[in-house]
DNA sequence: GGTAGACAGATCTGCGAGAAGTGTCCAGAG
DNA sequence: CTCTGGACACTTCTCGCAGATCTGTCTACC
């Protein structure tokens, strides 16, 4: 509860966390490997994660979230509905491009834990949905609801499986996303 | 080249990817057995199919084109955009529901020999835009494209990560199509 | 708090023998 | 002319088994 404490524990974890995804894409993350890169006993691994699957849990949970942060501010950035969506997209596609995990989690190749693809579409659907409304408080409540699970799950699927370049793919996602959202039309 | 030989051939080919199907799913997929359950010596299935991937490859043109003629079919079937989507979408849903083969390719969770999902989603989305621009040609070209490639991708990623009733899937997705088809609107 | 060590039990690894499958040949039957 | 059955070399599963490693927990210690 101290702060010194506070703070020593939310490094190791942090630190944990960077070592277990060096680890895990190089295919062999287990418990003693982590504590000795750590500087650390196992005990105090168990201590902070209960086990293995709680390193796990947090490793993806921690990598979800650096990647909705990254596409949320660069959805925050740009002042056009259209734009926004763009830069956002982009952003997805570089950042699943060089994370290995993250794109382990996405395609669901390697022997991930928890497949980590449901998790993610259904939190950068809730996202994108919670900033839709923020930002065009005026678009229809469901346009919104669908634009932003279309999002999300057609920014995975050109991940999973790219056909074109991230420019294109970026501007066409885009453009269904604000179609959607823009409403029924009349 | 005599009507006897070709309808012999081509009896022999479908029996052989209906076995093959069925052994697939069953997890042993071998041209011994293959052969066997046929009445039929390996040598005729390998002149006939030239090697094991040569009848993994029909396996999953044939699947694929029943998949996609089952799905054009229902599409044919309605008059209004919006329904024929609907139609369309819930006839995908319930047909990946129900063939393995299929599941597994789009899933791509079985070691099926060549992933299968990208061919699909490329015929698919062909397959769509098609079908657009012969039934509504008053529709834009562009739209027409990137509405029929939404459809092949929304309609996959429900099917991989379904998230609501197949009805409400059929719904959203065949609103989203809609939406995107009709254009930049102004 | 943290460490080091021990512990039973599960899980992975390497390995060799044996079985099975692959792809190709050919002689022979219908 | 097509299909069969058998033989062939080669590669790829499979299985058992021993040894190593990993997991999760406990205890003594600092």
């Amino acid at each position: 509860m101290r702060p010194m404490a506070r703070r020593a524990r939310a490094q190791l974890r942090a630190d944990a966390l960077d070592v277990a995804a060096e680890l895990f894409v190089g295919g062999r993350f287990g418990m003693p490997e982590l504590a000795a890169r750590l500087g650390v006993s196992r005990q105090t691994l168990y201590s902070e994660f209960g086990d293995r699957q709680g390193v796990a849990s947090a490793l993806v949970l921690r990598a979800t979230e650096r990647f909705l942060d990254g596409i949320e501010a660069a959805l925050a950035r740009e002042r056009d509905l259209h734009a926004a969506w763009v830069a956002a997209v982009a952003a997805a596609l570089r950042r699943a491009a060089d994370d290995s995990l993250l794109k382990a989690l996405l395609t669901g190749d390697q022997a991930v834990f928890g497949s980590g693809a449901e998790e993610i579409v259904v939190a950068a659907r809730d996202r994108a949905a919670g900033y839709l409304r923020r930002q065009w408080p005026e678009l229809d409540a469901e346009s919104v609801g669908l634009a932003a699970e279309t999002a999300a799950r057609l920014t995975v699927s050109h991940i999973v499986l790219p056909l074109a370049p991230p420019e294109r793919i970026a501007e066409q996602v885009a453009t269904a996303v604000v179609r959607i959202a823009r409403g029924p039309g009349l």
